[in-house]
DNA sequence: CGGACGACTTAGCAGAAAAAAA
DNA sequence: TTTTTTTCTGCTAAGTCGTCCG
């Protein structure tokens, strides 16, 4: 239990988040541009949250003024990172340390390394490989190995051992194994639920021996418009090429949409409109006003509306046709056994939308074509074929990843890539070593907290801010905070990218000392908006690192996530600054659970206990939501059940008061028991009037938040399966079937007594 | 040795599907 | 049934982090 001290309690309270964005209105209203030299300071508008009163911190703007040394006490050198901003300014100090720590190269941060030698033969032969198959994390996860028979019934012990058995041979001759140990072939079952978590790992960055699959499936080609949809330009009709249509078709789709009114949308989109046209539209077409496209989008409304209005037979049919297209392209083999494939569809063309105020909205995302596509595969299998009359742009046989098919994106130039399903060995392992890393950090998170305290004192102004960041990630949960290329994406920041202008410090605020207030655009654009009280010494930190700047400087200048990174290595093997996230989120979970579960209440309760604990996760990782578009409405019908539920129960205790006084009066069986009747009747309307209260509540609650993201990515489903177990809960209740499948593994393995 | 790049995880949202209500 | 509401799934953008390379 190291972990679990009082600062996890902070997690739960660690500021006041108020997510409403009016209180906090024109914030940045006021700077003004000193430098106007930013391209980019147009319109910005807000994001969601702020709407259009967030007036975003538009004026990062000239990060390029060249910022005057400062000079810190510490009389250590200069700046470390003004670079990106500044393209690059050019002051590169270094840092004069350079503490590098050997890395570590498989892909399992764990200890213990071999190192991978040259291997120069990927597909040797099953027999000799092997033999080092280390276990998952080294240290105490015994607990969790194969089996240790629990003491369950006579069958299900049989069926184990008999598992074991087949775990048995298979290990002996692994991937050879089962490919002709049965007849399983024939049947589609996959032979009944692989559990590879009982199987050894590869160690040495290999990723599968064997990969076979069909390749991607392409968007479905583009079909012209009938001729009697027609496109205006200045009033006037005009035909368009094929090409240039099918663009203009992508920007009708959206007509509704509010982004189609934005200027950097529209000008991005008419520019790479342009490119499509040919010489004579390029001629005619020069001003987007101009251009009407009300009945191409009608035209798509009606589609829409007949394809809703399709009978069952026709849609029967459709979903029959995308069932075998799963079947065909959905899945892969790898290592012997199929796998499911997450999306195996290419992405079709279309008009990028970023999220938040992204410089690129609007730009055409081009259509993917077999030349654009890399196959990875194994040697030995049968690769894919391209559509007739194409050719992939490269075939490769590259066992250390883990992707089938890949393309680069022409929007970012980022490469994308088809990859298997959260359900497969190859996703499950990784998610499965990352809550181990997250539980080793438990054993030593006391002793780094006591260290980056201590180090607030240093008198390295780099290692100081490191510190204070490190606080930051800890307490608060934020994102590392990598830098970003400027103009290339929507300005977003995280821990160690956090300006001067992203933060207030207050003294004194609500009672409270040292305050520090936040206000930020998160990963994806999310608002994140935080009061909290902070400890003297940080707060004497954060007012030096402001000295003297300027709002749009880093706050943390003389750190980076590379070197807060490395830093963390030293301090633990395998630990990187998103190991805070996941173990914070997880051992906040279960200290949740542990308190809210009253083991007196029925199931429904218990769950709501649960989504409390899961939101209390939620709120700390900042996981938004758009408020439902029928939140309001839905909240009302519930609302008016609850109404309608509370005269039911006035009549009801009515009742009751009239079965009373007659059975005083009449004093006969009969009476009493209506009596009785009525009172349970009673009873279990208080007991529906109060789950719908609850019920609301818990909407209440929701309605800005997110529970998904953290279900799904932070909280060691093993804390979960655990707590269902403990107290008799159906992990249906808990989780759906694709998230019982990605969690598989957690729920065969964890029983009541697993502690994160 | 820092920056670009590659691989992989994490993220919210829109539309489909399922469930509940009418 | 049909319609409405809720839940789930697919999609793909946007992060993190390690490594490769000039």
């Amino acid at each position: 239990m190291s972990g679990d001290h009082s600062h996890n309690e902070d997690q739960i309270d660690c500021g006041s988040r108020v997510n409403d964005s009016h209180k906090h209105k024109d914030k940045y209203k006021e700077k003004e541009h000193k430098h106007k030299d930013h391209k980019k300071d147009k319109e910005r508008e807000k994001t969601r949250h702020g709407n259009s009163d967030y007036k975003d911190f538009s004026d990062k703007k000239h990060r390029d003024k060249e910022k005057e040394k400062m000079k810190h006490k510490d009389g250590s050198t200069d700046k470390y990172k003004d670079k990106h901003k500044e393209k690059r300014k050019d002051q590169k100090m270094k840092s004069l340390d350079g503490k590098v720590k050997k890395e570590k190269e498989n892909g399992f941060a764990s200890p213990q390394h071999l190192k991978s030698e040259p291997e120069d033969d990927f597909y040797h032969s099953p027999k000799h490989d092997k033999s080092l198959k280390r276990e998952r994390d080294d240290d105490n996860d015994s607990e969790f190995k194969p089996k240790k028979i629990k003491t369950e019934n006579d069958k299900k012990v049989k069926k184990r051992k008999q598992e074991d058995e087949n775990m048995k041979s298979k290990k002996t001759k692994k991937q050879k194994g089962e490919v002709t140990d049965g007849k399983k072939k024939a049947k589609k079952e996959p032979e009944e639920k692989w559990k590879w978590w009982e199987e050894e790992r590869y160690t040495d960055g290999v990723k599968w021996k064997f990969l076979e699959h069909k390749g991607p499936v392409f968007a479905p080609p583009y079909e012209p418009l009938p001729s009697h949809v027609k496109f205006y330009y200045d009033g006037k009709q005009m035909k368009l090429s094929p090409e240039a249509e099918e663009v203009a078709t992508f920007f009708a789709k959206m007509l509704d949409h509010e982004y189609t009114t934005k200027d950097i949308f529209r000008k991005n989109f008419f520019k790479d409109w342009r490119k499509e046209m040919t010489g004579e539209e390029k001629a005619i077409i020069t001003d987007l006003k101009k251009c009407n496209f009300v009945e191409m989008s009608d035209y798509f409304k009606a589609q829409s509306e007949a394809r809703k209005a399709m009978t069952k037979e026709e849609k029967l049919k459709i979903k029959e046709e995308n069932e075998r297209v799963l079947q065909e392209y959905g899945f892969c083999i790898m290592d012997n056994h199929k796998e499911r494939i997450a999306n195996f569809r290419i992405e079709p063309p279309g008009l990028f939308r970023g999220r938040g105020d992204h410089p690129k909205m609007g730009m055409l995302k081009r259509r993917i074509r077999p030349q654009d596509i890399i196959i990875n595969c194994s040697k030995d299998s049968k690769h894919p074929e391209p559509p007739p009359g194409t050719k992939w742009k490269e075939v490769r046989h590259d066992n250390k990843v883990t992707w089938l098919v890949s393309w680069t994106e022409n929007i970012q130039g980022s490469i994308k890539y088809i990859m298997l399903n959260p359900s497969s060995r190859i996703k499950g392992e990784k998610d499965w070593q990352k809550y181990e890393t997250a539980r080793r950090l438990k054993k030593c998170v006391d002793n780094i907290r006591n260290q980056y305290r201590e180090d607030w004192k240093s008198k390295e102004m780099r290692i100081r801010q490191r510190a204070v960041a490190l606080y930051f990630i800890d307490k608060l949960a934020l994102r590392a905070g990598n830098e970003k290329e400027e103009g290339e994406t929507a300005d977003t920041v995280g821990c160690c990218s956090l300006r001067v202008e992203h933060i207030k410090l207050h003294p004194e605020s609500d009672g409270q000392e040292y305050v520090v207030e936040f206000d930020f655009l998160g990963k994806d654009s999310i608002r994140y908006y935080n009061k909290v009280p902070v400890e003297k010494r940080v707060f004497k930190n954060l007012q030096l690192f402001m000295e003297n700047k300027e709002p749009d400087d880093d706050l943390f200048d003389r750190l980076n996530t590379s070197i807060l990174n490395k830093h963390l290595q030293e301090l633990m093997d395998g630990l990187t600054a998103k190991v805070f996230r996941t173990y914070n989120a997880s051992i906040t979970l279960q200290q949740q659970l542990k308190q809210l579960t009253n083991s007196e209440e029925n199931i429904p309760a218990k769950i709501l206990s649960y989504n409390r604990a899961n939101r209390a996760v939620a709120i700390l990782c900042n996981h938004q939501r758009a408020p439902p578009k029928t939140f309001e409405k839905s909240m009302q019908n519930l609302q008016t059940k609850i109404d309608a539920k509370r005269d039911q129960l006035s009549d009801a205790k009515r009742e009751l008061k009239s079965a009373k006084a007659d059975a005083k009066v009449r004093k006969d069986e009969k009476s009493k028991k209506a009596v009785e009747t009525k009172k349970k009747a009673v009873q279990r309307i208080e007991e529906q009037l109060m789950k719908l209260e609850v019920q609301a509540t818990d909407r209440e609650e929701n309605k800005q938040i997110a529970l998904g993201t953290s279900k799904l990515n932070y909280l060691d489903p093993r804390i979960s399966v655990a707590w269902c177990k403990k107290w008799g809960i159906p992990v249906e209740k808990i989780y759906n079937k694709t998230q019982r499948e990605k969690f598989a593994w957690a729920i065969d393995m964890a029983d009541e007594d697993f502690e994160f």
